[in-house]
DNA sequence: CAGTATCCGTTACGATACTG
DNA sequence: CAGTATCGTAACGGATACTG
């Protein structure tokens, strides 16, 4: 085994190394609803992430080959982010998972008008 | 807003709610493969998981309204769990990102054989 | 067998202030 | 604008021993 993969676990092992954090799903679910997104718009979405867990989570999508990370060099700074093939391929199970989601909430709320 | 609902966010955070462990959708996995099974079944299946936290797991599944737990009062004791109709509704969905994560480690680990 | 109880360590999360 | 640096907290995860 090389030294850059994770011990080849199953895939869920993998799916959870990715979006096991508390705002990494909403993250990647955000930016693909954009397309491209920067980095304020992005914490404005996001609503309650802190500087730190936003920064720290970009970075670890980036090294998993989730989402480009776009520097465009200018000044003030310009940088966008926008989902890499494997996060495009993800994003329409995280679309799902918000259907379900949603779908589930209705229901229970629904059931639970006693 | 009734007092038992989680004041209606979207689809995701709902979802998070429920697997945002790091061990959930592990588990869910695991049982709806099996359909039903035991709590040390269980255990074996989803390796390196303690009992601590095995427990607090399919609590906050249950309670969630995603998992069954079937006390057949017998001695020694025979507990099942299995999927309710929410958890089977979300099975199929962890089975896609479990083929996702497997077929993108796969790829990766192509493409990192310099 | 199916858990509890206890206690501890890590890590993720978070607020705030500051910088190129 | 797009972050970094720093420090603090709380939640989660985990090992072990014990119980009905």
């Amino acid at each position: 085994m090389h030294p850059t993969s994770i011990a080849t676990a199953d895939g869920i092992t993998k799916v959870l190394a990715v979006i096991g954090g508390k705002w990494r799903i909403n993250i990647i679910w955000c930016i693909g609803r954009k397309g491209s997104i920067r980095y304020n718009e992005l914490k404005r979405q996001v609503t309650g992430i802190s500087n730190t867990v936003l920064t720290r989570s970009l970075e670890d999508l980036a090294s998993h080959q989730l989402i480009e990370r776009i520097d465009y060099h200018e000044s003030p700074p310009r940088v966008e982010y926008r989902l890499s093939v494997d996060g495009l391929s993800l994003f329409p199970l995280i679309e799902q998972l918000d259907c379900w989601g949603t779908a589930t909430c209705a229901k229970n709320d629904a059931n639970e008008q006693y």
